[in-house]
DNA sequence: TCTACTTATGGAACAAGGGTGCGTAATGCC
DNA sequence: GGCATTACGCACCCTTGTTCCATAAGTAGA
């Protein structure tokens, strides 16, 4: 609006106004008619007919057969919105894995993908290993790479404006990879790049725990904890896309989470890492010391409980400083119903002012993924809706 | 921009948009020619004299005698906006005073105004010296009440969304006082009300030390320590207006602020309340103290000190949750040029992440009540300068 | 099977807004 | 006093969108 307001416009921005209203109520779904899509946007039929030839020259509608048999009349014409127009995607590079999520233009997941990478792969290998899963994934599902209108990934750290990797001391040899260039190489559209945490909140806000709420945070319990923050319905990164790092201050606990709940096991006992690569030796104790809380272990609940309230104070504080209206724990730690969650829904509340919502994630593994997807769909978004130039 | 994108629009909008651009054009300041303007707007000439006849009927244009003898060829008309349209009228409430400045549509500040309150008058009779300094206020520089646009008021403590003091330790007899509405009595305008430090963080941004910073905090160090957020170029309020309270946690230093200066004054040797009621006992006494170490006082200079690196960890806090470009120090404590904001200066930094610029307050007590103003004249723009209904 | 009714279509006539171009008015300079 | 210069005011045309109406293409009932 602030583009619209600044210079003025020619009658051809009203037409590019109605073209993308048209397309919002089209992309709703559903192949409605061309009187119901008049009203539905407030124009007339004849200017509807006008904005939806134009937009099928432009490939984004198309024409279905009109359904016969169904009501009184002529049978009207109805349009379609071509969601496999383009497409976007979603990465999540982390320590072990590379997952990915293929969306079309409705945002509708149309693939997925996953891959283990060795933990102390160098950070060629590593992207050696994106290259290989994204081109399966896309030839899976049998899309052009030219047919991807935007990408994101996320990956521990922080990640400065530019898409570097400013700091991260979870995935070995990626601290200062120039990672939105180097995966700017492989795609022939923009490529965004982001830290996990801040995606997972994006995709629980999508389509996980946190719907619709414009004020949320999301806490992402992995090795080292990370939080994201949604702020008035946009993502908030920060000056150097460090923000969400309470857990640097000491005596807000949040560093090396993972490693209270492994303490329980001697550290001369850790089983050495895992064959496949999924997970590290830190990581597989603490899982199993949740899956004994889980089972009802008094000990490792004991230890759970600790963790829990360690981690309440840094939540706490993310809390006090934003207000939001509530918070998602997510990340390898947490399940559903999770023993976690319950301990920190008791210890996070009291140390605030307002009543916040505690809820766990339900997107489990896939929150970061398709948080990324999300990321690169509001940008397709931003692409099919912008008025502000020629198509 | 939503809302134009989901209702199509008339061609009428167009003119709406393209009067709103001339508007804010015009709004810059001077009085522009004709063709100077459509230049600016990116309009032809005759549609910019459309335009402009209409803002002239709405009475937010005047055409100005041309200036002959500056150029060759036939002087052009110019126009002016006028500012003295309307007004807005933004206030401070605290617990001794009450202070406001009333703007023009420019946002030029055409008077100001200051009254002291006894800290323990009633609610009522709080309210009752706010009218009667609006009163005065309006009455010396002959503006009809019914000439404001908007109103904005600031007060210490946690604010609801629908404008109720809904916490409140600085000022007595307040809680629970309906401030938005008690205030809406008064004026035939919108009138909201916010957090006081909500407000100083408008202020530095608008006209103080954190020009066209989009990601900043503000710290108003005054009797209890509060801090105010813009997140891209936004207030953040949160979800239930208590954004920026990290004081609360009692690990991070930010409650009594005042009081740990005050201390080293034996509570019984505090002065009374000054007979002007314009500052409490506390406040005086922590005045003293900052005053004391200005002159080399080495006690008083290490009791700042000590209070700079309680409230390090706090404002480390709010900076490591945000990550802000800038963080301005201001209230009742701070002056510039201040032991306070130089320890604070050393303190923070090695705390956070990321370079975080500190700067101290350029606008001392008046910080509050411009950031109201600020407020005020925000809700006054979005009137001028809406495209979504019919003028 | 034919007729009546219903609903959507397609195009013509009309209105609003914006751009272009040209004759004309008002000023400064020589 | 004439000329160059600059801006004005108006007429004309294009784009966009709306209203209105005759017509087409179905269904339901006789």
């Amino acid at each position: 609006m602030s583009e619209l307001s600044l210079h003025g416009g020619d009658p051809s921005v009203l037409r590019r106004i109605n073209a993308a209203a048209t397309l919002r109520a089209l992309r709703g779904g559903g192949e409605p008619t061309l009187s119901e899509l008049a009203r539905e946007v407030g124009l007339s039929r004849p200017t509807t007919e006008g904005v939806l030839s134009e937009l099928a020259d432009r490939g984004l509608v198309t024409e279905v057969a009109p359904r016969s048999g169904r009501g009184l009349g002529r049978p009207a014409r109805r349009y379609r919105f071509r969601a496999d127009a383009g497409y976007a995607l979603g990465l999540d590079i982390d320590a072990h894995h590379v997952r990915l999520f293929l969306a079309d233009l409705d945002g509708e997941v149309v693939a997925g993908h996953h891959a283990a990478v060795a933990l102390n792969a160098s950070a060629t290998e590593r992207l050696a290993a994106v290259r290989v899963a994204v081109s399966e994934l896309l030839a899976t599902v049998g899309v052009e790479r030219g047919a991807l209108w935007a990408v994101a990934a996320g990956t521990p750290g922080v990640v400065s404006p530019e898409g570097r990797i400013a700091l991260c001391t979870v995935v070995p040899d990626w601290e200062g990879v120039a990672l939105a260039r180097e995966l700017g190489r492989m795609f022939p559209c923009p490529v965004l790049v982001d830290n996990d945490a801040n995606l997972a909140a994006l995709a629980e806000r999508w389509r996980g725990a946190a719907r619709d709420s414009d004020d949320m945070v999301c806490v992402l319990a992995g090795p080292h904890t990370g939080m994201g923050a949604i702020i008035g319905g946009r993502l908030h990164r920060g000056r150097w896309g460090a923000a969400g790092e309470v857990g640097l201050l000491p005596e807000l606990g949040l560093r090396d989470t993972a490693a209270v709940l492994a303490e329980a096991a001697p550290s001369g006992t850790l089983p050495a890492e895992d064959s496949d690569g999924t997970a590290g030796p830190v990581e597989r104790a603490a899982e199993r010391v949740l899956a004994a809380a889980q089972r009802g272990d008094s000990a490792a609940a004991e230890l759970v409980d600790r963790l829990a309230a360690r981690m309440a104070r840094g939540i706490a504080a993310m809390a006090l400083a934003l207000d939001p209206e509530m918070i998602v724990v997510g990340g390898r730690l947490v399940r559903p119903g999770d023993r976690l969650v319950e301990a920190l829904r008791r210890a996070v509340p009291p140390l605030c002012l307002t009543p916040v919502r505690i809820e766990a994630s339900t997107l489990g593994e896939d929150a970061v993924a398709l948080g990324a997807l999300r990321l690169a769909l509001d940008l397709v978004d931003e692409e099919l809706f912008r008025i502000d130039r020629p198509a």
